[in-house]
RNA sequence: GCCCUUGUAGUUCAAUGGAUAGAACUGCGGACUUCUAAGCCGUUAAUCUAGGUUCGAUUCCUAGCGAGGGCACCA
């Protein structure tokens, strides 16, 4: 539709006006009223030939009221010189049919089609919980793998698991000092002690490190085991807790609806990142007996790949992760999602990474999220620091199963899930949210569950229709009522296709509500249901496309919706 | 000190350089007692400051003020 009226207004404004190449826009307009497009052509050229924009917008009104077609119902002018474009209604009942005769197809594209994109996300720490932030990693990981699944990519997902650091080397001291192995292993598997005993060593072995020269001593020893795979009893405690503090991690993610294709763990990136940093003494330089890159000569700043021990450092690990990503699954766009905090650091890697493989650093996109902070007391972690995924969803599915008890136990946690990720795609990627369990976690108004529920509801809609015989079905020439829906429904691929461009899910969020507060008001004033059965089979089926609709939307998010609520 | 991000109703968030800056929560007021009230209808309320570019600026540029993050061997 936009490029018959790109098209046609370039005709327009060529024979009127003998130019050519104006840079106009063919846009929706915020508001509905003003019509379906709009152009702002007439401001262009008024200022281009000096004349009133009213009167070039009378003059290309004219003129398109003779060529605007089967599709164009109305051309007007409006507010400073803007042209306003009403499209013919039939237009819009032909997409909804679209959405009724293929529901599972509704809202795809193919802006990447046959493309391979590589995602890795919630890369967790091994031996350290997995905690909210965690979660908002994971929520904008899967939402935009998901938006790449709908845009025609094959997409493979992985996980980048932090399995060596001075860290866990910490945690496997006193693992060992507190008789720990033998503890995790009479647990049940993956029972709350067991997991809440690993976070403890990671706590009580840091707590120790920092009281004691010879701790000190004897926790690089154990993380030079790790490092090296030393064979002994250090190594095979920290293979155990791995084990564990994976098959974890799988568990919470599965949880909140995602899996992963395979990881890449830090171990391999080091190897691969050091023999890199190594082999490139062009791009690292020594200094101070360590390789550095610096970055200054791209406007960055400097940073250390290997330091003057000998070891790796992040950022070479991060190169690694680069080439390991490319060899093994050879993408043509590579995202991954970290913390916000980490966006000048990676423009520095990627910065010495492109001096390797121009590739590496071209075709990586990098997403990041912020931080939620907390304000109310009630989610704070065991651990004093921050909340502990498994925690926080817990006490929401706890809110939630008040509300209602009688939902089974999968609905409120599809429920508490919805709540929960709402708050975090609701907002741009990138910014920090502030997570007041009392208030900003919502099940009415804007929120993940007002979106199931809409969804529910129309669902239920059309089940109770069912019982009557009545099935969804459009008309050619219904009431007006349902004109606004068909005019919202209809934008629904743009809206993902803006989305994927972008890889910003909020747009998709604020897209569905609009859609659940245009469908819930018409449902307020109108009895769908009624004894004309013509109209009835129409709004049902609207009612249909909106439930569709919702459901594939929040389907991008990674929001399940369920039977009942 | 330098660099990046950011500043919108009382609160939490929106707004490809466009038309009257949208929602939700909160407050206040309503309707129905008919398809799911986690719903609907009404109402009060905002672009940090000062310049600039533009026909037009919340959006772009400059400066200031405030917030968050980063800046050499942690991850």
């Amino acid at each position: 539709m936009q490029e018959i009226l790109t098209q046609l207004l370039n005709q327009a404004i060529g024979e009127l006006f003998g130019i050519q190449d104006v840079a106009f826009s063919v846009e929706h307009p915020k508001e509905f009223v003003h019509g379906d497009f709009a152009t702002n052509a007439a401001l262009l050229i008024s200022k281009q030939i000096g004349k009133n924009p009213i009167e070039v917008a009378l003059a290309l009104v004219a003129y398109l009221e003779n060529h605007k077609g089967e599709y164009i119902e109305k051309v007007s002018v409006a507010g400073p010189g803007f042209i306003n474009f009403v499209c013919n209604r039939e237009v819009f009942l032909r997409i909804v049919q679209g959405i009724l005769d293929a529901p599972q197809d509704w809202g795809k594209n193919n802006m990447h089609e046959a493309e391979k994109i590589l995602l890795e996300h919630s890369s967790p720490n091994l031996f350290k919980p997995f905690h909210i932030g965690h979660v908002m990693n994971n929520t904008i990981g899967e939402a935009i793998k998901r938006l790449a699944v709908y845009s025609g990519a094959e997409v493979s997902t992985i996980s980048y698991p932090s399995d060596v650091s001075l860290g866990i080397g910490k945690a496997v001291w006193f693992l060992l000092h507190d008789e720990g192995v033998q503890k995790i292993s009479d647990a049940p598997y993956l029972s709350s002690e067991q997991l809440n005993y690993l976070g403890d060593c990671y706590v009580q072995g840091t707590r120790a490190y920092e009281s004691d020269e010879n701790i000190q001593k004897e926790v690089r020893a154990i993380t030079k085991c790790i490092y090296d795979k030393t064979p002994g009893p250090e190594y095979d405690a920290y293979l155990l807790g791995r084990e564990i503090s994976l098959a974890y991690f799988k568990n919470v993610v599965a949880r909140l609806g995602s899996q992963f294709d395979d990881f890449i763990f830090e171990s391999e990136a080091a190897v691969e990142g050091e023999k890199l940093v190594r082999q490139h003494t062009d791009i690292f330089t020594q200094s101070d007996g360590a390789f550095i890159y610096a970055g200054e000569q791209d406007g960055l700043h400097t940073r250390v790949f290997i330091n003057k021990e000998g070891y790796p450092t992040y950022e070479a690990k991060d190169v690694g992760l680069l080439a390991l990503k490319f060899a093994r699954f050879v993408p043509q766009i590579s995202i991954f999602i970290t913390d916000h905090e980490q966006t000048e650091y990676f423009k520095v890697v990627a910065s010495a990474a492109g001096k390797i493989h121009k590739q590496w650093q071209d075709s990586t996109i990098h997403r990041t999220h912020g931080r939620m902070s907390f304000k109310g007391q009630k989610m704070s972690s065991r651990l004093g620091g921050v909340p502990v995924a498994q925690e926080v969803l817990d006490a929401i599915t706890e809110e939630v199963r008040e509300r209602d008890s009688s939902l089974p136990k999968q609905t409120q946690d599809m429920i508490a899930i919805a709540a929960l990720k709402f708050v975090i795609l609701r907002t741009m990627a990138g910014r920090n949210i502030n997570f007041d369990p009392e208030t900003s976690l919502s099940f009415e108004g804007d929120s993940g569950p007002y979106l199931q529920y809409t969804a529910v509801r129309a669902g239920a809609l059309i089940a109770k229709a069912g019982h009557q015989h009545l099935v969804p079905k459009l008309m050619k020439t219904p009431l007006e009522d349902t004109e606004l829906l068909e005019k919202v429904l209809a934008r629904f691929t743009e809206v993902v296709a803006h989305t994927t461009e972008e890889w910003a899910p909020h747009y998709i969020v604020t897209y569905l509500l609009e859609l659940a507060q245009a469908f819930n008001s018409w449902y307020g004033q109108t009895k769908i249901i009624d004894e004309d059965a013509t109209l009835s089979m129409h709004r049902l089926a609207i009612a249909q496309a909106v439930q569709i609709t919702i459901i594939n939307g929040l389907w991008v998010l990674g929001i399940e919706v369920p039977e009942k609520m």
